[in-house]
DNA sequence: CGTTTTTGACCGGCGC
DNA sequence: GCGCCGGTCAAAAACG
């Protein structure tokens, strides 16, 4: 991962927007200079829709710690990604973010919308070799009886990676793995191991392109990430911005 | 021996 | 209401 130099990083927002975002997500955005407006992307997954982003390669950490951040500050914003069909940007070092994209409302987002996106899946019908993200928002429903339902934001990403788990910099424990219909490869679902921390990620390869593997993530931590970087220090700066 | 993975059971939502 | 399906639990196994 050595040196992923985002250096000339600068907002695409002004600086209003850009303390908003801070304020909300508690997290700095930084926005690589080179990021340009692809043509919108159409996946036709429906796990895919919502937020996603295309990676050639294998994440490095700093480039997944990026996507999750900016694409959480998505989740928490889309009123300010609307002008924004598509965002792209690129890292250098081990892994190319080749475009974050986004469809229009943010559907995996929002739980209100989730219904529509599997009705409007369901009706399709046919031999759609697509998947919905399910809703788990019914956490510890016994043992919490009359708590009430609540949606994390969630966004998922692409990648070519021979890797199916991509370092992301966090410690993560699988607690199921399932097969899910119309695909030949299970689904693992993993667990951030900190402590009250009840960030989940699943993976899971793509029917269409075994090569690809879709992270999907659910919440947001609250704490950074337990790397036990050697030279943490020397990334510090580089970790910091982005936490 | 503490932690993680494996894996079938279980649960709740949803369509029929 | 029943059965399918995806998500989670949890006990046992595997791991280091």
């Amino acid at each position: 991962m050595s040196t992923t130099n985002i250096v000339n990083h600068h907002s695409l927002f002004d600086q209003e927007q850009d303390h908003e975002i801070h304020m909300q997500t508690g997290f700095n955005i930084p926005f690589p200079s080179n990021m340009t407006l692809p043509p919108l992307g159409n996946c036709h997954d429906q796990s895919l829709k919502g937020i996603s982003a295309i990676t050639p390669s294998s994440l490095s950490p700093e480039a997944a710690n990026f996507a999750q951040t900016l694409l959480a500050s998505a989740v928490q914003k889309p009123r300010q990604f609307e002008d924004l069909n598509d965002l792209t940007s690129s890292f250098g070092g081990a892994g190319q973010l080749l475009s974050l994209n986004r469809s229009r409302g943010n559907s995996w987002a929002w739980g209100d919308q989730v219904s529509d996106c599997l009705m409007s899946k369901r009706s399709s019908g046919g031999d759609d070799h697509s998947h919905h993200i399910g809703v788990s928002s019914t956490i510890k429903m016994k043992k919490m009886k009359g708590r009430r339902k609540v949606r994390e934001p969630r966004f998922c990403f692409k990648t070519m990676s021979e890797v199916d788990v991509l370092d992301d910099g966090y410690k993560w424990r699988k607690y199921g793995q399932k097969v899910v219909k119309n695909t030949q490869h299970p689904r693992s679902y993993y667990r951030c191991t900190q402590d009250n921390c009840r960030v989940k990620k699943r993976v899971e390869r793509l029917a269409e392109d075994p090569r690809m593997v879709i992270t999907t993530y659910e919440g947001r931590h609250a704490h950074s990430p337990s790397n036990e970087l050697e030279d943490s220090q020397t990334h510090s700066e580089l970790t910091n911005f982005f936490w």
